[in-house]
RNA sequence: GUGGCUAUGGUGUAAUGGCAGCACGAGAGACUGUGGCUCUCUUAGAGCGGGUUCAAAUCCCGUUAGCCACCCCA
């Protein structure tokens, strides 16, 4: 085998490529129900744009980011995720002049240079939404009711959203200074990470998998919320008795933080046993400065992303629809295969699905492939009866055979054809 | 990016330095115009590159890829 697939990515088809259309499509159908509509954006974007957005210091961009420079030496990079393509196309059309929240949807590859793993591809897939245009937690709650409707339209279950507030731009100082205070005199119980973790970006140290680590934090009574200033908290508590008043179920984590600057306030992971150490299906949280970082009005948003491959995993059971042939056209002689194209060409414009066999195979290999492809009529057209402008139609179901003329032949699979 | 494990027909696997087997799949056939069940035959394999040895799927080194954990994250 000479060519082979770029490390960490992946060909999706047969039954898995047709889950991963249902989902999609599930889904798709679900954020129209909440008043979303799609939008599609370039996989390529100016490095600079990831670089504000998600943060200088991040992993993704620090070293995820697959980036490049083109023949005319501009700098681009392939999408890490979408949030800042979306905000960039939220501006740059304008589309903040439409009335009410912009609410908008996506699907769509998404790469960072990570070790491969499971549920950790190269080139991975996203299905996400972002609204926009709003501060009330009202929003951050119908946000996070869309994502748990959508895994319940797949049938996953044993799914369960943790929930967190990181507080507004202003807290972020004093979450930090607080942090430092408590954890500063305890840097030696820590694993080697966290003293990193310590310096680079403290917030991290509060999700270190380490029990060590978690044991020195519970026993500190670690909680960011007692640094975070009252409007915040304020949008927290709002946010939970919503969630509360909708009979919804979630698990606050003190400890949960994101890994991408933009966000504020609100933050939530779905997460999921049976995927391993990748155990985020989904998340998101609210990013209220990301509009006017990137240039436009002060404007609040919410949004997540949940990852199809992770998401396929676990959705183990859709009802699968199986896509039988409705006609599969069996030659007596190979010459007559222009015979079969002129008959196919008819009854798939009547919007039966119809397929022939290429290869010249003998009937009986013919059959066997009809069966495969679980046709549910048969057409034999022989020399005879094309000469006669007849032919045999075998039902597969029964295995009654008709001699018939063209037009019957419609009519009887026309009746017979479901969906 | 760090550490560990793994790599045999299309797929799943067996053989502990001595003839690479099995199952499934695929193809052809078993009343020369008819499927599913059964049977027969056929098909195709050591990721790649070095080394040790009379002899390597087997041992060693490198490389590539996958998996697991870390890391990160959806």
């Amino acid at each position: 085998m000479k060519y082979r697939r770029v490390r960490g990515t992946e060909d999706i088809f047969g039954t898995e490529s047709e889950k991963w259309q249902q989902i999609d499509n599930i889904f798709k159908h679900i954020c129209g129900l909440y008043g979303y509509s799609q939008i599609q954006t370039p996989v390529i974007e100016h490095s600079e744009l990831f670089r504000r957005s998600i943060g200088e210091a991040t992993d993704i961009v620090e070293k995820e980011i697959f980036q490049f420079q083109d023949r005319s030496g501009r700098d681009l990079s392939l999408r890490p995720e979408a949030t800042a393509s979306i905000i960039r196309a939220y501006l740059e059309n304008s589309l903040y002049q439409s009335p009410g929240v912009v609410k908008l949807y996506y699907s769509g590859a998404m790469f960072r240079a990570e070790r491969p793993q499971k549920g950790r591809k190269r080139e991975f897939h996203q299905f996400g939404v972002e609204a926009i245009g709003s501060y009330g937690p009202e929003l951050d709650c119908e946000t996070i009711m869309l994502a748990n409707r959508l895994l319940r339209s797949i049938g996953i279950e044993g799914s369960i959203i943790e929930l967190n507030t990181l507080g507004c731009r202003k807290d972020k100082k004093k979450i930090a200074g607080y942090l430092k205070d408590i954890i500063g005199k305890n840097i030696p119980d820590l694993c080697p990470k966290c003293s990193d973790r310590f310096e680079r970006n403290i917030l991290r140290v509060l999700d270190c998998k380490n029990q060590a680590c978690r044991d020195v934090l519970g026993n500190l009574n670690v909680d960011i919320k007692k640094a975070v200033c009252p409007d915040c908290i304020n949008h927290f508590q709002e946010l939970k008795r919503c969630l509360d008043g909708m009979g919804f179920q979630y698990r606050e984590n003190n400890f949960l933080v994101r890994g991408l600057d933009y966000y504020s306030r609100t933050v939530f992971e779905v997460i999921h046993t049976g995927l391993g150490a990748q155990n985020a299906v989904g998340a998101g949280g609210r990013y209220d400065n990301l509009v006017e970082d990137m240039g436009g009005r002060p404007e609040g948003a919410v949004g997540f992303a949940f990852g199809l491959e992770r998401l396929s995993f676990i959705a183990a059971n859709l009802p699968s629809c199986s896509r039988m042939l409705d006609v599969f056209i069996v030659l007596q002689d190979y010459k007559l295969v222009g015979e079969a194209l002129k008959e196919a060409d008819f009854l798939r414009a009547e919007n039966i699905s119809v397929d022939i066999d290429f290869q010249g195979r003998s009937v009986k290999s013919q059959m066997r492939l009809a069966n495969d492809r679980r046709a549910r009529f048969v057409l034999i057209i022989g020399q005879e009866e094309a000469q006669k402008g007849v032919c045999s139609l075998k039902d597969m179901s029964t295995g009654e055979q008709k001699s018939l003329t063209r037009k019957d032949v419609f009519k009887t699979i026309k009746g017979g054809v479901n969906c």
